[in-house]
RNA sequence: GCCUCCGUUGUGUAGUGGCCUAGCACACCGCCCUCUCAAGGCGGCGACACCGGUUCGAAUCCGGUCGGAGGUGCCA
């Protein structure tokens, strides 16, 4: 038997990570285990209808690497994948069900409803369905049918007994069908099937053989295994996950403006590093390792070794997954990547991207803050004396003076062409030694001073390269004199 | 409320009765390196939720308590 997994999000304009988790991890499954894997877009709800929302989740799967096999652009043998497209095929299943006893029509209103469920709920019970319609007789239910009165089709649940079921994660779960079940609605009174129908008459159409899904289905499923075996269908095998968590008490959420794929994208980190750690989030390879590519995911990954408890999405993690993977890409790679976000503060300036890139490549931990982090080459920033008070570095304004004024004769003797880090680093030292100084404080001091900041990517010397020799200069004056007025 | 699930350092986890004086990674702290900041090297802090069993022996098995999450929609 072929192994067939399915993502079945639905269209909301936007890519949850815990469904590119899903997503990645039924890809996992169905490719080590030579098998498809299946995408199906589930938009029965009309009123949730969001434009352009399907490119979104292509887009993202396909940025990820999750190639599908089978989907509604793509197409297959059990099309089509968009379930408001397959309206017309979950009717016929819901008329068996109520030809059988296992499903019924009802004609209840929202309003009726509501009221009943006021009532039971201000009496302190449980509301549930209270099988009104079932005990309409056949005369009755064709009147109403002809008469056009809107229905809703219901399951008709069993009120004893128990259901178990076997999850691969969570074990043997076994329900009382007088907790677990309840009439839910099948068919909506638009016609579209809810997602409770949908699922199992596509799961089963589609020929799923592995459901892999939230967590939050672990206490519908009974009555999921109540539709197959009332359809006579072969109940598929169950993969429950855990959930993604922002923290210990929520869930990742699109209010905290970090539940979002692009959300993440947009902030400059890496697709690849991005899924690196999701797959990590709730499964581990039960060795020390942490950076795998696609392909290894697919070898390492196991559904026996996944995680119970609910995990929490740490975006500390993530930044240094983040930051890793962009120390390990090339040279090249990174100039590629970073210079989008160089031209952000230095487009237009005259500045060597190919160095600058080479001093930010291990500083980088997310694309977004290299802006940033270059600013101060474009323009120097505004700052006062005590920009030079650094205890820490032993220097003091009047000692930065000193070491300006040492530092500005050996610079400006230094030939436009010879304006390269390796004899500005030299001719700065041999002054500095000659005057009986220390090296670290003077050069620190110099760099504040074409900085216009304390902190730095690079050095003094790698600063006065980046600058060049004019631009250098002027920036020692600036420095000079602001030390002098204070 | 009821039902279901979960509970190892701040976070992700390893651990399936003795190899655990509980391992690894991130974060944090310190030291080294160093023309600042990073990166890198070395080291440190820090956990089996609690209580009771079972057992020669429990993070691992059982029961209870507490804590958290999920479900309880004509949402998915």
């Amino acid at each position: 038997m072929t192994v067939r997994t399915r993502f079945a999000p639905s269209p909301t304009g936007f890519m949850h990570l815990g469904g590119v988790r899903t997503a990645l991890y039924a890809y996992l499954f169905a490719k080590q285990n030579n098998g498809q894997f299946i995408l199906r877009i589930e938009d029965t709800d009309q009123e949730r209808y969001v434009p352009g929302a399907t490119e979104v989740i292509y887009d993202t799967l396909r940025a990820c690497g999750l190639n599908w096999d089978e989907g509604p652009d793509i197409g297959g043998p059990v099309g089509p994948y968009v379930q408001s497209e397959r309206k017309a095929t979950y009717m016929p299943y819901a008329k068996q069900l109520i030809a059988s006893g296992h499903a019924y029509y009802c004609f209840c209103t929202k309003e009726e409803l509501e009221a009943r469920r006021e009532a039971v709920e201000a009496a302190g019970g449980t509301w549930k369905y209270d099988k009104h319609c079932l005990h309409l007789s056949q005369e009755e239910i064709q009147a109403k049918l002809d008469a056009g009165v809107p229905y809703t089709i219901r399951m008709n649940a069993p009120t004893e007994g128990e259901t178990s079921y076997h999850d691969t994660v969570f074990g043997d779960m076994t329900f009382q069908n007088s907790e677990a079940m309840d009439d839910m609605v099948l068919i909506k009174q638009d016609g579209m099937p809810t997602y409770n129908f949908a699922n199992v008459i596509d799961d089963h159409l589609m020929g799923i053989t592995h459901v892999m899904r939230g967590m939050e289905y672990l206490s519908s499923t009974p009555r999921y295994n109540y539709l197959y075996n009332a359809l006579g269908w072969e109940i598929p095998t169950y993969i429950h996950l855990p959930t993604v968590m922002r923290d210990a008490t929520h869930k990742l959420s699109k209010r905290d403006g970090d539940a979002f794929y692009s959300d993440f994208i947009d902030k400059g980190y890496l697709t690849e590093a991005l899924v690196n750690y999701l797959a990590l989030v709730g499964w581990n390879p039960g060795d020390d390792r942490e950076f795998f590519t696609l392909p290894e995911l697919v070898e390492a990954f196991d559904v026996n070794r996944l995680s119970k408890s609910p995990g929490i999405f740490d975006v500390d993690k993530l930044r240094w997954f983040n930051a890793e993977y962009i120390r390990r890409m090339s040279p090249e790679r990174y100039l590629e990547l970073a210079t989008p976000w160089f031209d952000q503060v230095l487009g237009g300036k005259n500045i060597d991207y190919r160095r600058l890139a080479e001093l930010m490549q291990k500083r980088t931990e997310i694309f977004s803050q290299v802006p940033d982090m270059v600013r101060f080459l474009a323009e120097l920033p505004d700052y006062t004396a005590e920009l030079f008070d650094n205890p820490k570095m032993k220097v003091t304004p009047a000692s930065a003076a000193e070491a300006l004024a040492l530092c500005g004769p050996v610079l400006e003797a230094v030939p436009e062409g010879e304006w390269n880090g390796e004899v500005l680093y030299d001719r700065l030292n041999e002054a500095i030694a000659a005057a009986g100084q220390k090296k670290r404080p003077v050069l620190w001091s110099l760099a504040a001073a074409l900085a216009g900041q304390q902190n730095t990517p690079g050095g003094a010397t790698d600063i006065a390269c980046l600058l060049g020799k004019a631009e250098t200069l002027r920036r020692l004056g600036v420095g000079a004199n602001r030390l002098q007025n204070a």
